[in-house]
DNA sequence: ATTGTATATTGCAATATTACGATTAAAGAA
DNA sequence: TTCTTTAATCGTAATATTGCAATATACAAT
C-alpha cells in the first residue's frame, strides 16, 4: 500500500514519526550538518557541497522547511537557509522523550 | 528513483539515516513503546495493541531486528520480543550527536 | 528590454514502503 | 498423528519516495 495508518496512532507517535522520518534521508542528515557547521547562510553551496542534483536539494530543503526545521530568506538572488532554533529544540524535546525512555519492568526474558 | 545514493555520503549521516528511518514509522514508534513499557516480553500481544494485521506487524518487527534495537526469544509457539539494551544506548549515542549540535558560526541571516 | 544567476516547480521513471490475504512453519496439546 | 496456536513468509496491490531533466520564476545587472 505505501500509505500509512495515522489514524490508529496518537499524536505523539505520528510526530515522533515525522521528524524521523524527516532525519531518514543521509541527504537531509547532510544538509543539517552543514547547516550547523555554517550557519553563515549558504545557500545553493548545498548543491555542490553534498552532491545531488539542485532540483533534489530543493526538494529536501522543502520538507525541512515544511517541518520547520529550517527558515529561508531571500537574499538577492540567492536564498539564505539556516537552523531555526526554536523549533529544533522543540524537535529534541520530543525525540528525547522517546529515546531516553526506560524499561519500567525489568522481568526479562530475552 | 525511490533509491537512495549512499555512496556520497559519510557512514556516520547513513547511520543516523537509518536508525531514522526505523522511527519514521508510527507503528514502530508504538512498537517500541509498548516494549519499554511491557518488557515481560509480549509477543503477538503486540497485535492487538496496535491494530495491524499479524503479517504487517511482523514486518515491522523484522525491520527493528535487523537494525538490532529489539531481540526475539522463542517460548513454545510464540515468541517473546524486548529492547536490545546495548543497541539502544549505542543508537542514542549516535542520534544525540546529530540531535545535540549546535551552531558553530554565530553570523545569523534569518 | 535582455541577459545571467539562483532557486523552485513540474513531470516522470525507477524503486521503496506499507498493508494484508493466503500460505507455511514450528511447536505444544489432544 | 492430527489439531491448534503463533508467528514468519510470500505475493501482490496501492501509495510514497527519490532523483533529475526540463521548465518556470524571480531578481540583478547590463
Amino acid at each position: 500500500m505505501g500509505i500509512t495508518k495515522t489514524e490508529i496512532f496518537t499524536e505523539q507517535q505520528n510526530q515522533i514519526a515525522n521528524f524521523a522520518k524527516a532525519f531518514g534521508h543521509p541527504a537531509r542528515v547532510a544538509i543539517l550538518q552543514h547547516l550547523f557547521k555554517i550557519n553563515a547562510c549558504i545557500c545553493g553551496d548545498l548543491v555542490i557541497e553534498i552532491g545531488l542534483a539542485q532540483p533534489t536539494i530543493s526538494q529536501h530543503l522543502k520538507e525541512l522547511k515544511t517541518l520547520g526545521l529550517i527558515k529561508g530568506n531571500i537574499e538577492g538572488t540567492s536564498i539564505c537557509y539556516c537552523i531555526h532554533q526554536e523549533s529544533w529544540t522543540a524537535m529534541k524535546t520530543v525525540m528525547n522523550q522517546f529515546l531516553d525512555q526506560d524499561i519500567e519492568n525489568k522481568t526479562n526474558c530475552c
